[in-house]
DNA sequence: GACGGCATAGCTGTATGCAGCTTAGTTGGT
DNA sequence: ACCAACTAAGCTGCATACAGCTATGCCGTC
């Protein structure tokens, strides 16, 4: 569980004995809520605001919003300010494309032991999806995908892999996010049937299979996409 | 040419309108240094120091080491300082194990179109590379290495991938550039191999096959790294 | 009424001061 | 001679002040 080249994994573990600097919770909690879309494109993150909410200076803020700023989520301007950014149709074509070539991977690239934590995990996204699926909820539906999200990251053993499956995750999220508040059933129903394949992959013992499982939904979201969001180049 | 997901890349386009900002300039230049060995394993990086080097403050030279700090190749502690960190062992295995996989996807993932700049850069450097041959200097075969990146990084249209080959360059690069030192004909005659197959790759319009190229050589350099280098876990 | 210039408010970029932490060296005691 | 505690130096982490840039709104002019 070594903390190198995983700069934007948040670190949650079961005992958190605060060993992450307020620079990097001010970092994740800033990626969460642009993937939670409670900081959608446009808005702007003004670093004396979010310093006095986190009851510190300007300047571990801007390390945060400036470690960050590779994603191409936030750009910053000087005189101006940082803007949460929408990808570009383009940019999240090649976002996803990454992300279908990365997730067979998963399975191949020396993955971690499935544990009945893991298990567990899954067994309650899947019950809180069929609640979902009843009544939509656009916060519950992010926070369940959010969820799955790191349980999967959980079973990734390579390092390099991890932390790019995380960045391509943030990268993609706020765009297909925002397609959940379009069409709740849908996605819901898409989320039910992930969970269902990955509780049975997970029963079986098999990351491979789960891989394979996160490349055809990834592939499912991304026609959703391209369906109802990207028209323009 | 979008500047969008791609920190690491020190953007040395042709003509270079000076729009990079001092961090960003600072932070590459940390990161040749450390890639070329001349901040080796172990240096301390003071902010102070490199402040008076660049005529700036402390501030943006801490900017620029937080932001290769994901990287795993600066560790910065309290009251101590940033070191230079060399990659463990299990870390290098598995930065190597994905370089192995995502060369293949240089070809497949949308290439961009090969120029006769690309060709005849690839002659200049075959042509250092063979006086390398006779007289080794360990800083021209890592500056020719560099450069050969540089080109074959310029072919990848996907940004996603293109930010991965670079992050995962720059890990690698101080291990099997320290190499180098050590046995100077093995690699200097494998280079010169890798630079003849990439321009006959290149003068057949053929990226994927230059993919593939990297992808053979990427393994003959670890399986080099791992008998010579490699002991411990 | 419309347009151009200007002033002003607000933000980021940078410099600097101070506090806290770590380490090495030194001094005193045993 | 050895060990322990202490002291001082040096570094990072954070706070704050100021300079520079940008956008917006106002006012004067045409």
């Amino acid at each position: 569980m070594a903390a190198c080249c995983a700069n934007t994994e948040p670190a949650e573990r079961v005992i958190m004995p605060d060993d992450q600097s307020i620079v990097e919770i001010i970092q994740n909690e800033i990626l969460r809520r642009i993937c939670f879309l409670e900081t959608p494109p446009g808005t702007q993150l003004k670093e004396a605001e979010l310093a006095g909410e986190f009851n510190v200076s300007r300047t571990p803020v801007r390390d945060a919003i400036s470690r960050i700023s590779h994603l191409g989520l936030v750009e910053t301007r000087n005189g101006v300010g940082s803007v949460v950014m929408a990808l570009s149709p383009e940019a999240i074509r090649q976002v996803y494309a990454m992300r279908l070539e990365l997730a067979p991977l998963i399975g191949t690239m020396s993955p971690r032991p499935i544990t009945d934590d893991h298990r567990r995990l899954c067994d309650d996204l899947l019950d809180a999806a069929l609640v979902l699926r009843v009544g939509f909820d656009p916060g519950r539906y992010i926070q369940i995908n959010h969820r799955l999200h790191g349980l999967i990251a959980d079973l990734i053993g390579n390092q390099s892999l991890r932390a790019f499956w995380w960045q391509t995750y943030y990268q993609a999220a706020s765009t297909w996010h925002r397609l959940g508040h379009a069409l709740g059933a849908e996605v819901a129903e898409a989320l039910v049937s992930e969970l269902r394949e990955v509780g049975r992959a997970l029963n079986s013992g098999d990351v491979a299979a789960i891989g394979h499982i996160q490349r055809v939904h990834i592939g499912y979201g991304f026609a959703r996409i391209e369906r109802h969001i990207l028209t323009g180049p």
